[in-house]
DNA sequence: GTAGATGCAAAGTATTTGCGACAAG
DNA sequence: CTTGTCGCAAATACTTTGCATCTAC
C-alpha cells in the first residue's frame, strides 16, 4: 500500500490548500486518466468554487513534483494519473479510448540498451501502442 | 529510392498546387524535425505569400495522406517529418533537443506480442527515448 | 506574520475556419 | 467549368498569468 497524495505533498514540501486536497482526492479516486477539463467538473461537484486555473496550477504542480503523471495520447488533450511505484505504459482503444496499463520488463530492458548503444543514459520514456479490439 | 512527396500526391489523388510543392520540396530537403513555425520560415524563404494557413492545413492532409508524420514531443510543439517506408522511432536528447532515430526490431515484436497478449490487434505505436549523452 | 495560493478575467499559444478570390484538373 | 485551395483575419481551444485578496504554516 503506498502513500497517498497528501502525504506525498507533506513529504515534498508541497502546501496543502483545500482545494489540493480536494484535487487530490479526485485524482485518487479516479481510475481512468481525466483530463482537465473533467477533473475541473468532478472537482467542482465537492467545491464549485474551485476555479479551472487551480487546477491547471496544481495539476502541473503535481506532476513536477513527482505525484502525477501527464499523457499526451495521440491527437488527445493532455490526461493526468496518479503516479506509483510501479511504471507501466499504455495502450490505447482506437475504437473506444479506452486505455488499458501494461508492464512489459523486456521491452524496458530493451530501451535502455538502445539508448546506451547511441551513448545515452535513459531518464525517460514514452511508449503508447493503439490497437483494435480483435471479436 | 523512395517516391518524391510530389509522387506520392499524384498517386494518392491529392491536387498539386504551387504551394504544396514548395512545402513537399522544403519538408524532403529537411534533415530535422520542423514544428510548423520552423516549416513557415523556411517556406517563407521561398515563396514569402504562402500563408501559415496554407502551411498548417498542407501538413495536415499530408498526416492524413500518409505522406507526413505528426510527433508530439514531451512538452513540445508538434513536429513533422517525412515518412519513408523505414519506420523507426525517436530518441531525444533532453539537453539539446537533438533527436536520433532508431529501429530495434525485437522491440516492435514484442509490442505486437503486448497487444496480442490483451486482445488487440496493433496499429500504431508511439516510442520515444529521452536520455543525457554520457561524457 | 509572511510567503505562497487562489479566483477572476485578461492574455498567450497553437491551430482551425469562414469567406470571397483564385487556380488545378 | 467546377471543385477544391489560398490568403486573410477572426475564431477557437487549451493553458498561463497579473493582480488583489486570502490562507497555511
Amino acid at each position: 500500500m503506498s502513500e497517498t497524495i497528501e502525504q506525498k505533498c507533506l513529504s515534498k514540501g508541497v502546501k496543502l490548500t483545500d482545494q489540493r486536497k480536494v484535487i487530490a482526492q479526485v485524482m485518487s479516486a479516479s481510475t481512468d486518466h481525466p483530463n482537465v477539463d473533467e477533473l475541473y467538473n468532478r472537482v467542482s461537484k465537492i467545491d464549485s468554487k474551485i476555479s479551472i486555473a487551480t487546477v491547471y496550477r496544481t495539476v502541473k504542480l503535481f506532476e513536477e513534483s513527482g505525484i502525477l503523471a501527464k499523457h499526451e495520447f495521440k491527437g488527445d488533450k493532455a490526461r493526468y494519473e496518479e503516479l506509483n511505484e510501479g511504471h507501466h505504459d499504455h495502450l490505447i482503444d482506437v475504437k473506444s479510448g479506452e486505455i488499458i496499463e501494461f508492464v512489459d520488463e523486456e521491452i524496458e530492458k530493451l530501451q535502455k540498451k538502445v539508448a546506451e548503444k547511441y551513448g545515452y543514459t535513459l531518464v525517460d520514456h514514452k511508449l503508447e501502442l493503439y490497437g483494435i479490439k480483435k471479436k
